[in-house]
DNA sequence: GTTAAAAAAACGACCAGTCGTCTTATTTTG
DNA sequence: CAAAATAAGACGACTGGTCGTTTTTTTAAC
């Protein structure tokens, strides 16, 4: 099958475009030197998408998914409760983010800072992978208060939002500081203080 | 004299680097854009720094410092108790941002995100802002805490972390939702809540 | 007239995107 | 069914233009 190679194709443009975007940013980051990494030719990539605007709007779905896909995880596992999903999995970031030696950090931060307000496709895209996200933080904190763990005067959506912000911001103190202690006081001020009940 | 004349070129490409660079990010702006802009002639550029990445560095130093006075101001003012000087100067933020139309949003926070970790001059020079800039905070933190009106069980340099990093985020949220709905309830939350007594 | 600052001109590298060409599928026709 | 016609996909060379930086020339200061 020659479609399923396109698939492939297109599937390892955009994970490579995860990765350097991230580091790299929009406009520090060549299609060059994409396709090189992925052997696509020059001349291919607009048979794979219409610009290079258009193929970062598509790079930030793509990044966004495994982290819904994760969190998601923890929320079903049984016998985990909304709270401990939460710290669960900022943990487990963290744990990544110091492995990875706090390179890149949030492609969504990034990108909303460098062309969130430039490109109206990616502000677009951006807008979205975010409501996705956050909406998904706010399903666990509603469960935390169902459970009897979270305060239950704050909307479940707008604690989502602080969460969400605290937390960019403390991923551009990391990368600054080289370290992860940002992140860590992030989340226990918020999931260990805050929102507690 | 003609010492005089290149300090104000030097201090124009400054106060031009700061909206230019905020707006289009680092790699998004040229050195010819800046330099049309203050006409001086692209030649003349090394005279006065010693390259692109410097420049940035010495533009972040000349961003940072009018928010400083700014909320100095407000933090000399009499009669005016540190709680209600951090709410006012943050409401003036905003007010400004909103005549602005959101666009920009903040030069450390944008850099931070683009070339954070990759320019090791930039990293350092943020490190040194940012730090400034929540130290001052911290400083109106403590103040409130003396007059009562803050809670004393956290430190307020660790509150004034929480402080950047959530306004930090907020920033990019408006510039992707086009409002800043997301800085007021930043500031809501944490000075009208989290952080009082 | 000598020295140093300013600016013009030039540098190779790279940018996003397009070109015509060649190859591979798909469709049409007999 | 097979052969011919047509369309779609793949591809590397190339476009004009811009990038940050360096070299060379001109101008100004003393």
């Amino acid at each position: 099958m020659v479609i399923a190679k396109k698939q492939i194709n297109k599937e390892n443009l955009l994970a490579q475009g995860v990765q350097l975007l991230m580091n790299q940013g929009y406009h520090g980051t060549g299609l060059k030197e994409i396709l090189d990494a992925v052997q696509v030719p020059k001349g291919s990539f607009y048979n794979y998408f219409p610009s290079k605007e258009s193929y970062a709007a598509e790079v930030i779905q793509h990044y966004i998914e495994p982290f819904i896909q994760q969190f998601d995880g923890y929320l079903q596992q049984p016998g985990l409760d909304g709270l401990s999903a939460l710290e669960s999995y900022f943990n487990e970031l963290i744990f990544g983010l110091e492995a990875a030696e706090f390179k890149g950090g949030c492609l969504l931060g990034n990108l909303m800072g460098e062309i969130g307000d430039t490109s109206e496709l990616c502000r677009k895209s951006l807008q979205l992978a975010v409501y996705r996200y956050q909406s998904l933080l706010a399903v666990g904190l509603k469960k935390g208060q169902t459970e009897g763990r979270i305060r239950l005067d704050k909307s479940p959506e707008d604690m989502a939002a602080l969460l969400v912000n605290a937390w960019q911001g403390a991923m551009l103190r990391m990368k600054i500081e080289q370290s992860v202690e940002p992140l860590k006081k992030c989340i226990k001020d918020l999931l260990g203080d805050y929102f507690r009940l």
